[in-house]
DNA sequence: ACGTCGGACGTCAACGTTGACGCAGAGCCG
DNA sequence: CGGCTCTGCGTCAACGTTGACGTCCGACGT
């Protein structure tokens, strides 16, 4: 355990050709061995196994994208990390990528669709073989033209058109339209919703269809998607509609915001006034009250993403937009 | 922003002779420009950033990392990415990273030394100039492994003995005795701690200097780290030591399955019972009643963790480990 | 006029690996 | 025995870049 003093700091690692020397093959012999392409013999196998344990020898991952240019890596580039969404669904694509051999660059943008397009630019440099992105509210042809340049791209929960860029999507819409019936079957009559207010109208899919199936002169709050936000938005929301008895949270950090905010105005949840959010973050169940959420599968999202940026990089179609069900939880605060 | 049905799906991505050729002189000439070594002159200069703009010329990182062995790289394995903890604190570092130009491979162990070290080959043979680590529970000579094999090597929160590793650790001994004295003052007396079962011995730093100021029949529960294991911790202890007045944490979101669990068993917090955690993740202040805790400071920890990895590339010698300070933020729990 | 120096390039090899191809010998068939 | 295929290798170049070094030319000093 202890440190050997005479041994080198940086050690120079063993390549291929180390290997070779050891056996007694050319390079390519033991390149072989090394990706089982075949073409050699047991005893040649064996031999070369040996050496390779005991030089040490790993593949420079760095030469071999080089040559074959595909370097089993991927980019993920998200807004926020801190948001608990963010991070169970970075979560969710770096385990299917380490299922699928894959290592991930993890980037995030802070929602800027400047730093997003320097990230994206960064990282294709550095060869990755495809990005998964969650766009920066603004971002619109940054993701496009880098896309055109040759980079697959799977974005989540946004639209882009390019042969280059598969579009994963949550099906928000059945999810608000769940927790709106669900709302309504509770009795439930004057409903509000917190959104956020950084999107420009065409991404406001949840607002959009939230205010489809409600009257027109139900209040929609604009906030930051950040629990600061959920909490101002539940307080203008209160001085401007105090009979409210019912909220659509655009996330559940925005709708744990609000509980406080509700809580800070003696409000009793649920009640006085019911909250649903959306996303299912863990702690969501550890709140007094637990709160009822649209429930977007962090793992199986995950999955799909990677799934189909794999695809994106055979196919040479352009991937159909795929769709990943939402279901309603229901805990106690409706 | 439509997309143009002729062009390729998977455009050249032009090179240093590319665009040497457009502009009429040698790749080398083109590199030094890229690189602004100098040795050209301001015509040549504006000639071949003309053409890089031209041609969209981004130089290919993994070439240039093969011939320089510098790849900017750097790799953070954490034992779980939905602890708020880890995703703050890989935030940080990812900030950090970004500040120097470096991209960042994320790694999720799983808290499993045998993932772990399966991670650090991997990551090494992407040619990462370091890593930072989190380490697992179980985690002893994988590390000094790779170290060894001359992966640099920065150790949050660990010991490790070699050349190649540097360890950043919190002053949680100071932190706990922050805890401790105020829970005093607040006029508790009968402390208790939940921990972190999995830890081996000589990484019980919380326990251990808990231990240490407190009475020996002080009742210690041990679970797992999560906020379940926080509220199971915390039924057991109510179940064995019902007079208990304040409780220290292992961690937040243990603390926050003890809230839980107190709110079950109808103690109040804080008139009946203390809750004190440790980390300071966000969502602690938006639960009723906001948590006391000991404050690790995310962005420093990063910012330290990273130039401390940058050192550790640089220096030819260990580098001494660095302690970062820590804070005791009081809210409503205590 | 000659030497010398420095600026502005160019040339070449190397980084570690793999793709394309070549080649010798064994085995097999007619 | 000639021709064929198959196995088990080896050779060479290429991937895109940079380090080391060479070269040419003009300026400058004496």
């Amino acid at each position: 355990m202890a440190d050997d003093p005479s041994a080198p700091k940086r050690p120079q690692k063993a390549t291929l050709h180390d290997v070779a020397d050891l056996v007694g093959v050319s390079p390519r012999t033991v390149s072989r061995v090394v990706n089982d392409e075949g073409g050699f013999s047991d005893a040649t196998r064996e031999r070369v196994l040996d050496a390779i344990a005991e030089l040490n020898y790993r593949p420079n991952l760095v030469a071999r994208s080089l040559v074959t240019s595909q370097s089993n890596t991927l980019a993920l580039i998200i807004t926020d990390i801190a948001d608990p969404f963010f991070a169970e669904l970075a979560n969710g694509i770096q385990q299917a990528a380490q299922r699928r051999g894959m290592s991930v660059f993890l980037a995030v943008s802070e929602n800027d669709a400047d730093t997003e397009s320097e990230l994206l630019g960064r990282l294709m440099s550095q060869a990755v073989d495809g990005a998964i992105l969650f766009p920066a509210s603004h971002s619109i042809d940054g993701p496009i033209h880098f896309a055109r340049l040759g980079l697959p791209i799977v974005a989540v929960d946004t639209e882009f058109d390019h042969d280059n860029i598969c579009c994963v999507r949550s099906d928000l819409e059945h999810g608000v339209a769940l927790a709106v019936d669900h709302l309504r079957t509770r009795g439930r009559r004057r409903l509000a919703m917190l959104t956020n207010g950084n999107l420009p109208p065409h991404r406001r899919r949840r607002e959009n269809h939230f205010r489809s199936l409600v009257a027109t002169d139900t209040p929609v709050v604009t906030a930051d998607p950040t629990s600061t936000g959920g909490y101002e938005a539940a307080r203008t929301l209160l001085d401007t509609h105090p009979d409210v008895d019912a909220v659509f949270a655009y996330n559940d950090v925005m709708a744990i915001g609000a509980l406080a905010a509700f809580r800070e105005a003696d409000r009793r949840v649920p009640d006085d006034i019911a909250v649903v959010g959306c996303d299912d973050i863990a702690v969501g169940t550890l709140l007094p009250p637990a709160l009822t959420t649209i429930k977007l599968d962090h793992e199986r999202l995950g999955e799909t993403a990677v799934a189909c940026l794999q695809e994106l990089l055979t196919a040479t179609t352009r991937p159909d937009p795929i769709t990943v069900p939402i279901d309603l939880v229901v805990r106690a605060s409706t």
